[in-house]
DNA sequence: TTCTGGTTTGTACGGTTGTACAAGAAACTT
DNA sequence: AAGTTTCTTGTACAACCGTACAAACCAGAA
């Protein structure tokens, strides 16, 4: 019973003459999932898709939330470059350009991985991710995008020293809503009255402007009490120092 | 046949000694869609949840895509106010305070109502709407939001004169994300290492400060970008009147 | 009472879902 | 060559889905 499980783990040895049918599962499932959601994407229409029958997925990737998790096992090697591209920000909190060269390590790979060919879906995949709180997802995100989400927090508060990590994680998560409702984004043409198309480059400029002055706008550098146990903070917003803009 | 349609049109006459099970469905049909989302509720469990048999779900509301569009247009009140709240604000550019006001009536309704009891599956659902892109829900988005998210984006022009429409619309779009990932957000007790709680009012006002700094760096008052001195100085936007939040 | 129209319920139907499985085809090993 | 492993496919099944519908229930009007 179940032999799907004991083939699936050497099936990964590609690169024979025939056609690569378990990497057109993965691609099609991307696809689906991506544009439609998890609940919404039958096995079916994954192997139509990919156009093998059905059985095939279920050989190569045995249940559905498996084949769901491959998905994000499989972009590995890109999120492994999202971190060496953070870790190659020098951290020097003095150093103006620090916060923006990390929020450009946060933003721009993905953006750009959103605009080509083969990792559009996966762009997408990963933005909507977040929102799905279904059991079968909830651990593909714990394991693989909590590191990120972590290695992030920590070099913002190294570049934001007079915050808290508290503070940080909070303006982390309001950053990374930014960028993932902007990486499924297809409303802005129809709000901006055709003004935008969506696979403008200088949007992503406007994106990491936008991350960098609400960091530099919520967390100030003059010192704020740790909100720990915060009576009422007061609605201050002010905006203390002229920035020099970024460079994108 | 379909005798449903017919029924429902008078079917919002309640008051009456008997228990309002119609009330009840719509109430579980918003905790489940908001919770789990629109293809992973069935119509069984909308029902246990909500304690009544299934075919009454059926005799009330009609088809599951019916039922999806009955929670909004309940909750068109709330929107009502929103907009209301956004026409309080005067609209006077050379004043600090402009852009404040419009981000806090974009932002602190919403977070009230996702506080509160009543309104909050409400919240939470109008957040993950925007990311669902199904076929079935999309005509909801068009109807319900669009007006709203106009409105904002041409208050947010007003107060940001030297911005295009496009210009102002991405960031619009980032602020949108933003507060609809906070709205949604169960990771960040953990991303703080649990010095935050999802219920933090504070949280709020960071998030108002956050998309006030992400808008005028990304919009600076000067047309160039580098110069770091613009002519009016931004001086401090402290909060005039306290604006009450909204009683949905 | 009897009638009437909205409400409630149990049940059932056709279709779809995820998954399993046995048999066949192809490739590789000996 | 025969044997063995891996891949491919058609098909079947139990469970579940959304929806329909007829009968039962329950006010108030006649």
């Amino acid at each position: 019973m179940f032999n799907v499980g004991v083939k699936r783990t050497f099936a990964n040895a590609a690169a024979t003459a025939r056609p690569d049918r378990r990497q057109a599962i993965l691609l099609a499932a991307e696809k689906l999932f991506a544009l439609r959601g998890y609940h919404a994407v039958t096995i079916r229409q994954i192997a139509d898709e990919a156009g093998v029958p059905l059985a095939l997925v279920g050989y190569y990737f045995g249940a559905k939330h498996e084949l769901f998790a491959a998905i994000f096992t499989h972009w590995g090697a890109t999120r492994a470059q999202r971190l060496a591209d953070l870790a190659a920000v020098v951290l020097d909190p003095t150093d103006a350009a620090t916060l923006p060269a990390i929020v450009r390590a946060f933003v721009l790979p993905v953006v750009a991985l959103r605009a080509s060919a083969e990792g559009e879906y996966c762009a997408l995949l990963m933005a909507r991710l977040m929102s799905l709180s279904v059991d079968e997802v909830e651990p593909v995100l714990r394991n693989h995008f909590d590191p990120l989400a972590h290695a992030f927090i920590d070099a913002l508060g190294a570049a934001l020293p007079q915050a808290t990590r508290g503070q940080v994680a909070w303006c982390y998560q309001f950053a990374l809503g930014a960028l993932q409702h902007h990486l499924s984004d297809v409303r802005v043409e129809r709000l901006s009255l055709g003004q935008c198309q969506v696979g403008d480059p200088a949007a992503a400029a406007y994106l990491v402007d936008f991350i960098v002055g609400g960091f530099r706008a919520a967390l100030p550098p003059a010192a704020a009490p740790p909100p720990s146990r915060p009576a009422a903070r007061p609605g201050a917003t002010a905006v203390k120092k002229p920035r020099r803009s970024l460079s994108p």
